[in-house]
DNA sequence: TTGCCAATCCGAAACGTTTTGGATAGAATG
DNA sequence: CATTCTATCCAAAACGTTTCGGATTGGCAA
């Protein structure tokens, strides 16, 4: 069927091992020949087996991205898919194929993540989107396998994970509040069974101590970063708070959700209400007023995770862990 | 390192050959040897090597996701991500694992698209979100390589399609308009380089037709799918129809940005002006007010691409082109 | 002449499976 | 008893690469 490296020795009229050597570019070849074979390679439309290179290299050239149960989670996208970007081009700059496969994928094969990635020999594997208590995450940290985790501080042997510094993040919107007049600020979180969650939490808090402000319960209220939810918190916040005069969003849809509620319950943003949110999605620029948030930087992030693994599975020294700055983008709900 | 088929042979006192064969429920193999393999198999934890057998068997059991440029497109993952999943999870179902790749990967390794499937002994491969002018799409279309393209109509011994039937949907909202009582009614499409907008606008102009309405080149804008392009799309038309009464768009988030540039402009809907989008993204409903549109099945769309792939692959009998009904969901702009 | 070295080349093993084409033994049949 | 059949099993080839350990040549020094 297909051209092996057999029939491009057979036409050049040497052993496959030399066409083997010619082509990945061994010094114990001729000048002369090496040109043969690269032409007659070029003839044939040659092109290696992958598969059967794997197999006598002991590498895929292949990492998966293990994303939690794709189907349930309806807005994941907004943040996931422009980090799938960043990982994606830069894999591939590096030589690296990314194949997807979910936690509803292994359950119905009934194998364990790891021992998914193992049957396909993966070379390493990205996870991004599980939750705290997922059942397997561990056995992939503790796991010989190369792997690095998006968005959770686990770290082994390896193991590593890229994260944006969300205490710092919520800490960039409660101080940017605070300069723009405001003592009573609310936060609207997303749901605890997030790692994210309880960072950008304790960003909040950490962040209206610093700046003399008085932290209190009624000020917070937990949401499930969808766009109603976001909504409901808004609300609900101001119902209990009626002196709030700003409210920091744990993700930009939520923000929006926030914003749409504002408008409909006669709340001028940001004369009344200020909000900022937390992402800096595509949609954020585009709101009305264009939201101010916190961006993280998803393409970055992405990028690391796959420039991580890779230095990984190649044992290079590298920090095994890596906290991206967010920075405070500035429009017109503040 | 790892544990192959033999150490298994060797630990259940039988030959490889047998443990092949009893792991894969072969029929030739005694009832107690059977079950000896497979308590020693799962004791030493075994798992077959996938890409040994990947070799020897000439599948791989893995199909490419080939989408264009994942980079340039900022909103592509409105209408893309949701489809991926249902990709995805049906592909899981049937055994097959997805593999991402761009065209800009192809193009980094100086490859096309089907070297690139060939190389890596990808059983089949689906693409999405290829314009109608790239120049390597046909090259694909042509191979003897399984392949199903998602939003435009190519057909080929081995390749099929599925879509949405655009017209039928842009038919769709041009009735529910006129059954709203309008007569002058206007349309934002998306750039012509995507097959969809050519049908979408053939929709617009056949509705017109079927309800006796005159087609007039002042009525339509073309826009590029993003949510300012649909506000400017609005803004446009208004400002050389002000007797327009509805506008229908070829996607929900040009409809959403002309639904914002309509607030700003303090003009009604859908009293004074009635908006249907095009795709129902997650979006859609949340909108002030939710949007009427006309929604594709994406998850269903992915399901199906993917059925008919490996369909394709095992050469069954299967429909090489399928057509998705959209359907009409009147929320609150209409 | 002999020995040695560098430059090229190649045969064969290895990677971990599946599968082909028997081999073996016991049971059933004549 | 000889023959055939059935139920189990297995040795070896095959898949398409990479790589180890030489083999061959020609040139050059001793």
């Amino acid at each position: 069927m297909s051209i092996t490296i057999r029939d491009v020795a057979k036409a050049a009229g040497v052993s496959i091992t030399t066409v083997s050597r010619a082509l990945n570019g061994y010094s114990d070849v001729g000048e002369k020949t090496r040109r043969k074979v690269a032409l007659v390679a070029q003839e044939l439309n040659y092109r290696p087996n992958a598969v059967a290179r794997s197999l006598v290299m002991n590498e895929t050239k292949t990492i998966g991205l293990l994303v939690s149960e794709l189907t349930r989670d309806r807005v994941g996208h907004f943040f996931m898919f422009r980090v799938m970007h960043g990982m994606h081009d830069r894999l591939a700059e590096l030589g690296y194929d990314l194949i997807l496969f979910s936690t509803t994928t292994a359950r119905q094969r009934l194998v364990s993540y790891l021992d998914f990635c193992m049957q396909r020999r993966l070379d390493g594997v990205i996870v991004m989107g599980i939750r705290l208590d997922d059942p397997y995450i561990q056995e992939v940290v503790d796991s010989p396998l190369s792997s690095v985790v998006i968005d959770l501080p686990l770290q082994s042997e390896r193991c590593g994970y890229v994260m944006t510094d969300n205490v710092y993040g919520v800490k960039l919107a409660v101080r940017h509040l605070f300069d723009r007049g405001h003592r009573t600020i609310g936060f609207v979180n997303g749901y605890s069974q997030a790692a994210v969650s309880r960072d950008r939490l304790r960003g909040y808090e950490e962040g209206l101590v610093q700046m003399g402000l008085p932290v209190d319960r009624t000020l917070m209220h937990e949401a499930d970063f969808s766009l109603p939810g976001g909504g409901d918190g808004l609300q609900q916040l101001l119902q209990a708070r009626p002196d709030l005069t700003a409210i920091a969003f744990a993700s930009d849809l939520m923000a929006i959700g926030g914003l749409q509620r504002a408008r409909e319950l006669g709340i001028a943003v940001p004369e009344r209400l200020a909000i900022v949110g937390f992402d800096d999605i595509e949609l954020a620029e585009f709101s009305t007023p264009p939201l101010t948030t916190i961006r993280q930087k998803r393409l970055e992030m992405g990028m690391r995770a796959a420039e991580m693994v890779v230095a990984t599975i190649k044992n290079q020294a590298a920090p095994h862990g890596i906290l991206l700055a967010p920075e405070l983008v500035v429009r017109g709900t503040t």
